[in-house]
RNA sequence: GGAGAGGUUCCCGAGUGGCCAAAGGGAACAGACUGUAAAUCUGUCGGCAUUAGCCUUCGGAGGUUCGAAUCCUCCCCUCUCCA
């Protein structure tokens, strides 16, 4: 089925991972010279799926191209616990309906990296929604609190006297039951995951079968440059993004996070990645420039190249120019009226006492021109355009 | 079940009767610089009014007091040790 040897399959497969747990079980899998049970989990937690997802994603895809079975799987069931890995603190619960629509629109978004047509898609509330007590109990006794605690994250929280509940053992114990549903060969995820992965091993060889493969692919760091890119911390960048949105965000991170997107995110050869970095430092290419092209890259792969030149047109314009995005929301106000009271109605400001801090601070400008009188009223001409600091921009159509 | 510690503004964390809208740090926001990068500097960072001032906040509900985040009572929650 395969053209590749297994040398050629083995070194894309380790490409840019981090762990191989079970290198030499993987040769032997690969001997059999048959499709691989390629699983990965993803827990619906929230509505959409974000590039943190597609570095795992894309190497789902690679072992699509090399012949194997990716199970891309949904852990409707697990979401309802929340997945304790590197976690400070326990997750919000969330309900059976949200899950489910965010399944759907997850599915939907890996079709933009996965052929999804030929993987096989799986909800892990099918067997686990089926345990009975006993069923549950006899999967709980397979591990030992010790055990559990040698995560670190369990065994930090612990320490710092955070608390932690008891479903939050249970979480590595039902993704490891998944492994043995689905009979994994291997199993994909982020660093983070790492122990999980390891507990699905433990129950596939108590249940008689060979023990998944690990890999692990490195976490992206979010555009805040500091944690993991996660919904719940907002430093995402979204698969669902606007072109806009995408362009922005990414050249809003750091030169030296850009690198780190590069390698993770990029379809470019580590070597181009070196050769750039290099050009970068004798002067012949100029960040700005290396960070532009990341930015279509990742726009084109998710809209398309259109999309991404427009993007970058418009961010030119925005923000090299100082010109105006395309589309500024226009709002009907009377002339007369205070413009402090203006902002906080239209919600551009959130109070009025942050209008009025705006505009002390020379954040406000009409028709480019800044105003600092708190008390400065609306004139009768329209339109009159108004931008509140870096990215807030409306037009007054006053009457 | 017993003993102790603790719950403060977005987060961490000071504050133990008035000088507290509450130190400090982080985050965030704004301005300068710039490549909407980093770093740096400056300012802001509950609401209303901006002159003064007023109102709402320190787990929840009551109470003591001229006056409480700070004292008392009850309740809720977390952690630690013992059983």
């Amino acid at each position: 089925m395969k053209t590749k040897s297994i040398e050629e399959q083995l070194k894309l497969i380790k490409r840019g991972s981090v762990d191989l747990v079970g290198e030499d079980e993987l040769v032997e899998k690969l001997k059999e010279n048959r499709p691989l049970r390629i699983k990965a989990g993803f827990d619906p937690t929230a509505p959409d799926l974000h590039l943190g997802h597609t570095v795992v994603m894309q190497k789902l895809r690679q072992f699509q191209d090399l012949g194997h079975k990716v199970i891309f799987l949904m852990g409707d069931y697990t979401a309802m616990i929340g997945d304790p890995s590197g976690r400070d603190e326990t997750r919000p619960t969330l309900s059976e309906d949200l899950i489910k629509k965010n399944a759907e629109t997850y599915v939907s978004q890996a079709s933009k990296v996965l052929d999804i047509e030929e993987a096989e898609v799986r909800f892990n509330s099918e067997w686990l929604g089926t345990m009975s007590g006993p069923d549950f109990l006899r999967l709980a006794s397979k591990y030992t609190i010790a055990r559990m605690i040698e995560r670190d994250d369990f065994k930090k929280r612990y320490t710092e006297g955070h608390p932690i509940r008891i479903h939050e053992f249970i979480y590595p114990l039902l993704q490891g039951q998944d492994s043995v549903a689905l009979e994994a060969d291997v199993e994909l995820g982020g660093t983070d995951q790492i122990f999980n992965l390891l507990v699905g091993r433990e129950l596939q060889k108590e249940d008689g079968q060979k023990p998944q493969v690990v890999l692990t692919m490195p976490l992206l760091v979010g555009i805040d440059g500091v944690q993991k890119m996660s919904k719940s911390y907002g430093n995402y960048i979204g698969i669902t993004d606007s072109p806009r949105e995408i362009f922005g965000k990414v050249m809003s991170i750091s030169d030296e996070l850009m690198w780190n997107y590069y390698e993770l995110l990029s379809d470019l050869s580590l070597d181009e990645i070196e050769e750039m970095k290099e050009e970068l430092v004798i002067g012949k290419l100029h960040p700005k420039i290396v960070k532009e092209n990341l930015a279509m890259e990742l726009v084109a792969r998710f809209h398309s190249e259109d999309d991404a030149k427009n993007a970058r047109d418009e961010f030119e314009n925005i923000f090299k120019k100082k010109g105006r995005p395309d589309e500024i929301p226009e709002f009907d106000v009377k002339g007369g009226t205070i413009l402090v009271d203006v902002l906080t109605d239209l919600k551009i400001c959130k109070s009025k006492s942050e209008a009025r801090r705006m505009i002390q601070q020379g954040a406000v400008k009409i028709d480019d021109t800044r105003i600092d009188d708190i008390a400065w009223t609306l004139p009768h001409n329209s339109p009159i355009s108004v931008q509140v600091g870096k990215r807030k921009f409306a037009k007054f159509l006053v009457n």
